[in-house]
RNA sequence: CGGAGCGUGGCGCAGCUUGGUAGCGCACUUGACUGGGGGUCAAGAGGUCGCCGGUUCAAAUCCGGCCGCUCCGACCA
């Protein structure tokens, strides 16, 4: 394919890593000189990082064709009524970054593309007969993040593979998720790193159901719930878990003094009685309107679910004041006589029989507090918060939590974009009907981080051979003609035999050529030096393994072709 | 947005407490020696000390404001 000489590369190689990289692969992409930062979140992609990109996209776009998706191009700047018709417009609001043309027109540069595809849909589909469609675009996105943070793990411009299909009812689109399904895990596998796909939230994108890609490592920023005894895999955000038997006791309320005891733990201690028989109550605005949570006294509430159960938009805790102002009473407060429209109970005091709660008034706590009979809530949801040690909902196993990051995420989007944005086609029986749509998106230089997290060791990156931006890293030691010429008939051997070669052409000592053929990771690395060529032996070492072999510099490119091939097993 | 920290040459850092010629390592340039895992010696180039204002005879250093970047949290496909 071609030959890059290191005297010429774009770019340079750190021995330090910049302060502000933390993680392995921030580092290491660093150091190699691939990336560059501009501004928080964003960044520079020099001359391998972006071969590395290319590749990347080329996989995703061979699994995508082989699911059936046409690759197409939709605007990055819109108008920013799109997004008003969707709904979208506030509550993506501030992540979108705005701008004005010279009309005065507001403009958004697009975080993602739900709203264009479907308007797309409605101007080019009008009959069942030109269903399903599928199809993508490999486009950059920009979201104004509050936090950017890790490297390209979180950024606020990237290039998002973003995928969309239209289907004429459930049933057909079912196949069409389970075929990009398959594609998200032969991409990743084709880039070397392992996923497990796990059920999520689906956020600001809207619709009923959606799983993530999650790459598991520690620098990631997503909790992920792993059943270990069955295939159980969510986000935090949404992981079911089991309750465990109810611990309540039975009897009439009796109210007990508690005085300067104002948390679960100490009310547990204060009494000697286990926190699986207390409850708690936990306090909210939920998209403004002040909610009364309750759960067992040894569980948290997720905020999320909390805000889903009640088809809510936006949560927070409430402010101290405005816990006295709903007349609630911090540290002792009780569901009792507390307007059931205000409540949201957890299944794990529903169905619990009597515990220990909160008196409403400073100091006292009530025995026996049974729902139902003592209270009631307009709302009875999961908004348990699993951790790991929690039982598995499906098999009762011990749920265990990791780290990791999303890759990509596939979602089920209904008629979410379709319904307000009059999206419709006219079926067979002559009706007209709103299409059933799907998305699915996979962060590319994101992706590429994983890449590096995955595949590196103390010395440098470690290239999957199939995203590596050099195949074989050429390294002459010694000054003398001989090398030179051997060094060229090897490179232009190999580049006719279709592979990417980086030649160390610097005037380095070995060392130093050495440490960054480590540091830049081509699977193969041949040294052409003096010594060996004495004897008419040149020198292959594949990234992964320790040590050299040499072979006759006349073997060099057959060699290089087995050594290469023998990483595809 | 809340909390913490950092901004001094390309990278990593010291100097700031106690104001007085801006330093060290790596990298870079030239030369010599060296030559298979970041070599040695010599001579160099390179810095509005993030920005603006204030105090002072004098500010990298003290004071005020602003900007930028990182981390934790909130938030977020």
């Amino acid at each position: 394919m071609s030959v890059t000489r290191m005297s010429a590369l774009f770019g340079r190689t750190l021995r330090e890593a910049p302060a502000d990289a933390d993680s392995a692969n921030h580092q290491l992409l660093l150091r190699s000189g691939l990336i560059v930062q501009l501004a928080a979140g964003v960044y520079s992609f020099l001359p391998p990082a972006w071969r590395t990109l290319l590749k990347i996209e080329q996989i995703i776009r061979e699994e995508m064709e082989a699911a059936g998706s046409q690759e197409m191009r939709m605007p990055a700047i819109q108008p920013r009524e799109l997004w008003e018709e969707s709904g979208r417009a506030d509550s993506y609001g501030p992540v979108l970054f705005n701008l004005k043309d010279r009309r005065d027109r507001t403009m958004v540069l697009a975080p993602t593309h739900e709203e264009s595809v479907t308007d797309l849909f409605r101007k080019v589909v009008q009959s069942y007969r030109d269903m399903p469609q599928s199809v993508f675009q490999m486009q950059t996105k920009f979201r104004d993040e509050p936090r950017p943070r890790g490297g390209l793990v979180r950024v606020r411009e990237f290039i998002m593979k973003d995928a969309y299909t239209f289907d004429v009812d459930d049933d057909a689109f079912q196949l069409n998720y389970l075929a990009m399904r398959q594609a998200y895990y032969n991409v990743f596998e084709r880039c070397g790193v392992p996923v497990v796909a796990v059920q999520a939230d689906s956020g600001a994108i809207g619709g009923k159901q959606s799983e993530e890609f999650i790459f598991l490592t520690e620098i990631g920023e997503d909790n992920i719930i792993l059943c270990p005894s069955c295939a159980y895999a969510a986000n935090q955000e949404r992981a079911e878990f089991a309750r465990g038997e109810a611990a309540g006791t039975d009897g009439a309320l009796e109210e007990v003094e508690t005085p300067g005891i104002t948390t679960i733990e100490g009310l547990a201690e204060f009494l000697d009685i286990p926190a699986e028989t207390t409850a708690k109550a936990a306090f909210f605005l939920v998209d403004g309107e002040p909610t009364f949570a309750v759960i067992r006294g040894d569980l948290e509430v997720n905020e999320l679910k909390l805000m889903n159960a009640l088809d809510a938009s936006e949560i927070r805790s409430l402010l101290p004041e405005e816990v006295e102002k709903a007349g609630w009473v911090a540290g002792y407060a009780s569901p009792i006589s507390v307007d059931p429209v205000r409540v949201v109970a957890d299944p794990s005091v529903v169905d619990a029989g009597g515990l220990v709660a909160g008196a409403n008034r400073e100091g006292f706590h009530l025995h026996n507090v049974t729902y139902g009979r003592d209270w009631t809530a307009r709302t009875i949801a999961d908004i348990g918060m699993a951790q790991p040690g929690d039982s598995c909902a499906q098999c009762g196993g011990d749920l265990e939590m990791h780290r990791g990051i999303e890759l990509g995420h596939i979602f089920k989007l209904g008629t979410r974009y379709a319904e307000p944005m009059d999206a419709t086609f006219l079926d067979s029986d002559g009706e007209r009907r709103t299409p059933i749509m799907g998305c699915y998106g996979i962060g590319v230089e994101r992706l590429m981080a994983a890449v590096v997290q995955a595949n590196h060791d103390e010395q440098g990156i470690i290239w999957p051979r199939s995203v590596a931006p050099f195949d074989v890293h050429i390294v002459p030691l010694g000054g003398s003609g001989d090398v030179a010429s051997a060094v060229s008939e090897v490179e232009s051997a190999l580049s006719g035999k279709g592979l990417n070669v980086l030649t160390d052409d610097r005037e380095e000592r070995a060392g130093v050529k050495f440490n960054d053929a480590d540091l830049l990771g081509a699977p193969l690395r041949i040294t052409i030096g003096a010594r060996g060529l004495k004897q008419g032996q040149i020198e292959l070492k594949l990234r992964w393994d320790a040590e050299a072999t040499s072979v006759p510099l006349g073997d060099a490119v057959a060699s290089a072709e087995d050594a290469l091939a023998s990483l595809d097993r």
